[in-house]
DNA sequence: CCCAGATGCTTTAGGCTTCAAGGATCGAGG
DNA sequence: CCTCGATCCTTGAAGCCTAAAGCATCTGGG
């Protein structure tokens, strides 16, 4: 709905520096940015010197080790929320190293079946416990209650999110 | 604190092993990157539908906005946090576009300074007050005493972040 | 049976990102 | 002046990611 169009209100009163309210809810998401992606370059840098992967490498990982059976593809892509020509490239790779097996499904042929590999399991349950525990240590200067706190806020901001998206999805 | 080790009934908690006590830490890093992920993955698909933009496009174009005379392609680099061969190629294409434009420093030949064009200032003006309401929109489900109270929390958490973060940079 | 739409996967083009290597320039010490 | 190390930027290779198009297969209505 871009009604928009000939009320460049928002644009002019963005630039005047006091505009309604909303700094705060910026200021909270940029230290939410922040505070999101100091943790997650920190996980990417440990796991590509101590173990030569990547973050969506051990992620696919994850995904196959908590599902015994295997998982398709497509089930891979959605848990995962990523589009399935991303986790068609993921799991080629995934296989060339032999971390992974791709199978047909017998009772759909469209399908693939992927399965961690013995050596996959092995690799994954090294850095699942290293990764649990550069967590631990990143975030170990909360205190129990502190740490709750967040976790219960940050459901309420979830659900906030999930609310401001209805009918985008 | 749950401790139901032998009743794995939640997807979420499907975490297997049971080492120590670092399942709160962890669950805490899955809804903070949950959360996070889902505001920007949202902010992505509407620069790209309602401005034909991205993200890093928009960042750099924040930090030129913010610092009048232009900047270096290194103290962009320094200030976005990320790599220099990545600001040359974000500079390079915003330049095509015409949104941005290089020129050299008088005082160092290596040196090459980047400026908004007025079209760039223009654009940046309009996206930057969509992107403010977008995260209004998305956050304000919360209440401000919540939003107060998630704000020191995630201060807290990256004071934490940082300490654990001794000695690698 | 047939076929039309849905579904599952792959491919392609393009952008983002990093690391590593390389070229140009600067500044300081000899 | 000259050279050495540091700094600034660019380039190239590789991986991650998306949107869109395409192919194979499945499913349900006629």
């Amino acid at each position: 709905m871009p009604d928009d169009v000939f009320h460049p209100v928002d644009a002019e009163t963005a630039l005047a520096g006091t505009p309604p309210g909303h700094k705060d809810e910026l200021r909270l998401w940029l230290r939410l940015l922040t505070c999101t992606n100091l943790i997650e370059a920190e996980i990417r840098r440990r796991l590509r010197t101590e173990f030569d992967t990547t973050l969506p490498r051990f992620d696919l990982l994850a995904q196959l080790e908590r599902a015994q059976g295997g998982l398709t593809l497509g089930e891979i892509s959605r848990r995962m929320m990523v589009t399935g020509g991303n986790v068609t490239g993921l799991a080629t790779r995934l296989e060339e190293e032999g971390l992974v097996e791709r199978r047909p499904d017998p009772s759909d042929r469209r399908v693939q079946r992927l399965r961690l590999t013995a050596r996959g399991r092995r690799d994954f349950a090294r850095q699942s416990a290293a990764h649990e525990s550069w967590i631990a240590e990143l975030l170990g200067g909360l205190s129990d209650r502190d740490r709750a706190a967040l976790h219960a806020l940050l459901g309420r901001a979830k659900a906030s999110v999930r609310t401001g998206l209805e009918g985008s999805p």
